[in-house]
DNA sequence: CCAGACGTTGTT
DNA sequence: GTCTGG
DNA sequence: CCAGACGTTGTT
DNA sequence: GTCTGG
């Protein structure tokens, strides 16, 4: 699964990469090495219109619109990329709420007895990538609006095995264009790109146990130590 | 028709 | 809101 | 995901 | 154990 991950870019080096504009310019984001669920995180979208592509920030954790509360979110950080299409609380998001979801690294634990140890997986290159994502809008009371998300979850590659059985998925570049197209509704045309990323363009590496703490979000969480 | 669920992961 | 179960 | 809280009443 | 907060 994907419960933690890293984004240590600068704003405008996500608005080059993906070509989505801050349009309001009213985000205000620094570069992030621990991002946990319930925080707000950057994603990109495209309007039908002119194919225009925006940056947003909105909260990770998909609140259904019908929700009576945003509680459900806790639960809702990821989606399984195999039953998306049929689940109703993804259904609707999944044919007309996507989105991407920069990052440049994610976390996931091996538990050992009591300990919970943090590996760290990224491209080998240490590129930046993307993240399959979801969104939705939900409307509380006293005019409240928010916009939530979720990340796609598909089986793990060879590379993240041992570690767990779940990995997020990740789109190559030349996704993103149907990925993002609002025209495209049709399952059968955008599960094919729900697979496992391949483990020969990835790496991993042990982490300090310090990102296992949210309020740590610096360089440090993401930086290898030997143990293994 | 109404009532009730609507989710994922990991662990047992 | 929408779907499933009864 | 992990860490940390998890409760009520009445009084100040 | 289970839920909430980050």
């Amino acid at each position: 699964m994907c419960g933690r991950f890293r984004v240590a870019r600068s704003k405008e080096l996500l608005e080059a990469a993906f070509s989505a504009e801050d349009a309001l310019e009213e985000i205000e984001w620094t570069p992030r090495y621990n991002v946990a669920p319930a925080q707000d995180i950057l994603v990109v979208r495209q309007g039908s219109l002119g194919k225009v592509r925006r940056l947003s920030l909105m909260r990770w954790g998909l609140i259904p619109s019908w929700a009576a509360d945003p509680s459900i979110a806790f639960k809702m950080i990821n989606a399984r990329a195999e039953t998306i299409a049929e689940k109703t609380a993804f259904k609707e998001p999944f044919r007309f709420r996507r989105c991407l979801v920069p990052a440049d690294g994610f976390y996931e634990w091996r538990r050992e007895g009591k300990q919970k140890l943090p590996f760290c997986f990224s491209l080998l290159d240490e590129s930046l990538f993307a993240f399959a994502g979801v969104w939705e809008r939900w409307k509380g009371p006293k005019g409240i609006s928010i916009e939530s998300c979720s990340i796609l979850t598909t089986a793990s590659n060879e590379l993240m095995q041992d570690v767990h059985d779940r990995m997020p998925v990740i789109l190559p570049q030349d996704a993103y264009d149907r990925w993002l197209d609002p025209d495209c509704v049709s399952a059968p045309d955008l599960q094919p790109l729900l697979k496992p990323y391949s483990a020969s363009a990835m790496r991993r590496f042990r982490v300090s146990q310090r990102v296992n703490h949210v309020k740590n979000d610096d360089a440090e969480c993401a930086a290898g130590i030997d143990a293994m």
